[in-house]
RNA sequence: UGACCCAUGGUGUAACGGUAGCACUACUGAUUUUGGUUCAGUCAGUUAAGGUUCGAAUCCUUAUGGGUCAACCA
């Protein structure tokens, strides 16, 4: 690639960012106001972290700030504990928003615009039921109809919607409803409800309202309050930004603007919170955070950094269509980031003896680099002596043409330590290989190496004397299919049985005694791992966020 | 049967009337004390048909395909 094309390809913006350099250029703003709006709900998920680092990075970009705001106008459910969660997800992930706000700061507020559209003769109090408001709104190809509430007086109109304030209705009796088209083929235009009564606890006012705005009423005017200038959503909200503009229009308030882009998919799990949290609640999985849930405290625990989300992100960009995009793209991302900061060790899934035969004394101190791709990484040491462990699956006693690991007879070196040759297999009574007898090649040492013996593979091992049991997760995609939502049946049907694989005595090199929950790690030839927080000193839990790109297993398998 | 949104390699995304590019994936090969990393390379795309134009992925029309909308959810 030449100069010129790299300074095209910066240059190439998504369309938000078009929208936002144009606003910036004919000086309709002089900087920018985005808000990251979640329901207070349930958990985030990495569909969420495109839209906070979408949000959240057009205003780094441009100058500007980003407020958080949740949309909490649905007490029924809506919880502290998810404000919580969702706050220390976005900060993990990187970013700092200038408010914290809530729509339930602005009900009063809101209510006082309610007044307005009354007393302007734009919105009615509606006594029907809902299958009555449902059956009077039409279908999408036949147009609805207004029922004899709609023709209530602006007197009648206040004095019902302040009664249904003060708790004068049940739950269900009453709604307020903007006056706007029956006949709109947009369906949202058809006198959309404002205010429905519930005589709910919320869990910031507590019992003070009978009534909440709904989300029409409620997400555009909370944008206004706070002049957000970009008002970036998903596209299912397409149809609202009409109710949108006419609200602001009528209320004649701050003229924020809505602009959507197409939620991000990602292949082989589910991101609705419906399906999310019946995942939990049916104990398919451990919990929200459960390192195979998509979710961001999921993917904290599973040991992805937020670089590497914030690099994925990235990488898929913002657009308008629907789209599913490959697991195979963030496990990149982690990899990517990973084999630059994870320290590296050595531990055995599955422990082969092996004893030196030729091996004299009682051991001695190796040294070994804690990250290749880090000049400034430094080394650490290990210990090694007469008897070793090394993973079963890299001895066989027959092995295929391109197999460079153990085999009687052949040579392979020990990483950071000698080169070994398989004299002797050793088997129990069934005839299992239970124990490797070998020589070792004492002038092979690693670094000053004189054997000239050459080999093709090198194996991970640990010191049988000192080495550590700890569990390692090896934990996989949560479903077998790429979009489990669009099969046949239930999404359920489509959980990956294989989905977390439990390894309980995993020998580990004593180093990783000092692990903390933030230390990242590659396994030597196994992959990228993780300390769980469940660990404890007496028994460490790895999880495995990402094994090693494999060409030998992929070899194999055709 | 209505309205709205969308359509570029397997995936995601650029090209803003003028050479279809980038990344991931897949596949070759080189390097390698991780079958990792790194490096070099290969395969692969404008949904279709008309129209406008010297010139169309881009503008227009129609068709096709996908999505959204009939919650007192957001």
């Amino acid at each position: 690639m030449n100069v010129e094309n790299k300074a095209e390809e910066q240059k190439s913006l998504n369309f938000l960012e078009e929208i936002v350099e144009a606003d910036l250029a004919s000086g309709k703003y002089k900087s920018i106001v985005t808000r990251f709006p979640p329901e207070p709900n349930g958990y985030l998920h990495i569909g969420h972290a495109s839209s906070i680092c979408l949000n959240f990075g057009l205003t780094q970009q441009y100058g500007g700030y980003t407020n958080l705001r949740f949309d909490d106008t649905n007490p029924v459910t809506e919880d502290t504990e998810y404000v919580e969660s969702i706050k220390q997800d976005i900060q993990w992930l990187g970013f700092e928003w200038k408010n914290e706000f809530y729509a339930s700061d602005y009900f009063d507020q809101l209510f006082d615009f309610a007044i307005k559209l009354i007393s302007e003769g734009l919105a009615y109090v509606d006594d029907s039921t809902s299958e009555e408001i449902a059956a009077q709104k039409g279908t999408p190809t036949q147009p609805g109809h207004r029922n004899q509430f709609a023709e209530r007086s602006v007197a009648e109109n206040l004095e019902l919607f302040a009664a249904m304030r003060d708790g004068k209705y049940k739950d269900g009796e009453k709604v307020l409803r903007a006056k706007i088209d029956m006949t709109s083929p947009n369906m949202i235009m058809r006198d959309p409800i404002l205010y429905r009564i519930k005589h709910a606890h919320h869990h910031r006012t507590g019992d003070k309202w009978n009534i909440y705005p709904m989300y029409d009423f409620a997400h555009g005017q909370s944008d206004s309050i706070e002049h957000i200038t970009h008002s970036v959503c998903t596209m299912e909200f397409v149809p609202h930004r009409e109710v949108y503009n006419w609200l602001i229009e009528k209320l004649d308030i701050y003229p924020s603007r809505q602009y959507e882009f197409a939620r991000r998919n990602l292949s082989h799990t589910v991101m609705s919170k419906r399906k999310l949290l019946q995942l939990v609640n049916e104990k398919y999985v451990s919990g929200w955070d459960d390192p195979r849930m998509p979710t961001i405290s999921g993917l904290r625990r599973r040991g992805f950094t937020p670089e590497s989300i914030r690099d994925f992100t990235d990488r898929i960009g913002v657009g308008k269509r629907d789209n599913i995009v490959e697991l195979g793209l963030l496990e990149f991302c982690a990899r990517e980031h990973l084999n630059k900061i994870a320290l590296r060790r050595m531990v055995v899934f599955d422990p082969l003896k092996v004893v030196l035969t030729n091996y004299e004394g009682a051991g001695e101190l190796l040294s070994s680099e804690n990250n290749p791709e880090d000049p400034n990484g430094g080394n650490r040491e290990i210990t090694f002596s007469k008897e070793l462990y090394i993973e079963r699956e890299d001895f066989m006693e027959e092995p295929p043409k391109k197999y460079f690991r153990l085999a009687p007879g052949k040579q392979v070196r020990l990483k950071s330590a000698y080169i070994i040759q398989c004299d002797e297999v050793v088997r129990d009574e069934a005839g299992n290989v239970i124990q490797l007898n070998c020589s070792y090649f004492p002038n092979s040492k690693s670094g000053e190496d004189t054997s000239g013996i050459h080999v093709k593979g090198t194996l991970h091992w640990v010191n049988a004397k000192d080495c550590i049991a700890v569990q390692v997760n090896e934990y996989d995609r949560l479903f077998t299919v790429e979009n489990p939502s669009d099969e046949e049946g239930a999404f359920t049907d489509y959980i990956n049985k294989d989905s977390l694989k439990i390894v309980d005595k995993a020998l580990a090199e004593p180093a990783l005694k000092a692990a903390l929950v933030t230390d990242r790690f590659q396994f030597l030839r196994k992959g990228y791992f993780t300390l769980d927080p469940d660990s404890t000193a007496t028994h460490l839990i790895f999880n495995r966020t990402v094994t090693l790109k494999d060409s030998w297993a992929k070899a194999g398998a055709k």
